[in-house]
DNA sequence: GATGAAAGCTTGTCCTA
DNA sequence: TAGGACAAGCTTTCATC
């Protein structure tokens, strides 16, 4: 499916602006609520909008810290049940946000998002290190958050 | 400001489910429409609530690769006023989602989304290498999502 | 926190280019 | 094939209890 620029518009104002009125929209992609209406349920039904969320502050919710933490995994010595395990158990851990297959390395890069450092060295010690096939855990973080965005370019 | 339960239910809710109705949140949660649109305007207006957005399919849109890129810069050789100008361009390239500056080295970690590996490997040639102060690139790629949500854990 | 009413939005149908 | 007009049915939203 090809967008024209008015489907282009329409997306690039949701992805900032998720919750404005269709009547908004219309007028500022100039159309019509009805069409401009039908593309945003095209839009969506083609798999082009995944999802409408609202985004917390950090701060305000007081979960402040962000850690990237890197899982290398025993692969010698862990079986791929273990492994799909491991992967079901981080889906659930809401600390987790995010959880990548790293290439070149046996390991997983996990985004993990916690009240302070001392929350996160209980996550790590009581949570991370017991879960299977985790042989080394290394982590890094970040002092300031210079950009942030869900935007993608279109 | 003290969250209560059904604080934290319409944050859960929110969070997943930008754009509900205020009339289905309401019932959600066992309140009639008006408390909840009032409660829902107490938490944009403490902050609580930060933006509202349409997340977007990368495969659909074809921005599938992700790339963890950690930029080295010269301490010794760049002016303060050229870090500024290194952070002005950040914000401005849309290929660039999330830019930290980390702790413990002189570097910072992007997250760069692309179509494949030959826009990246221009992107990194032609754009990041030339920002200033840089003099270092180490770019890492994830195989596999393995899990990723914006949801913060109340 | 609930109710009820006014204003405004959404959304479907049908018509036009 | 795509946009516009219109109208019915909802929602939102606010004052009041």
């Amino acid at each position: 499916m090809k967008l024209d620029n008015i489907d282009k518009r329409i997306l690039r104002i949701l992805q900032r602006e998720g919750n404005i009125q269709n009547n908004e929209l219309a007028k500022k992609v100039g159309l019509s609520p009805s069409p401009c209406l039908r593309r945003i349920k095209i839009l969506e039904d083609a798999g082009f909008i995944k999802q409408y969320v609202a985004l917390l502050d950090k701060k305000t919710i007081n979960k402040q810290l962000i850690v990237y933490v890197r899982i290398k995994i025993d692969i010698a010595n862990t079986s791929s049940a273990a492994i799909e395990r491991f992967i079901y158990e981080v889906k659930l851990l809401s600390q987790i946000q995010e959880c990548y297959v790293m290439a070149g390395e046996n390991d997983f890069l996990l985004r993990v998002l916690c009240t302070d450092l001392e929350e996160y060295r209980n996550f790590q010690v009581n949570t991370l290190a017991l879960l299977p096939g985790v042989c080394n855990i290394k982590t890094e973080i970040p002092l300031q958050v210079v950009k942030w965005t869900t935007e993608i370019d279109i």
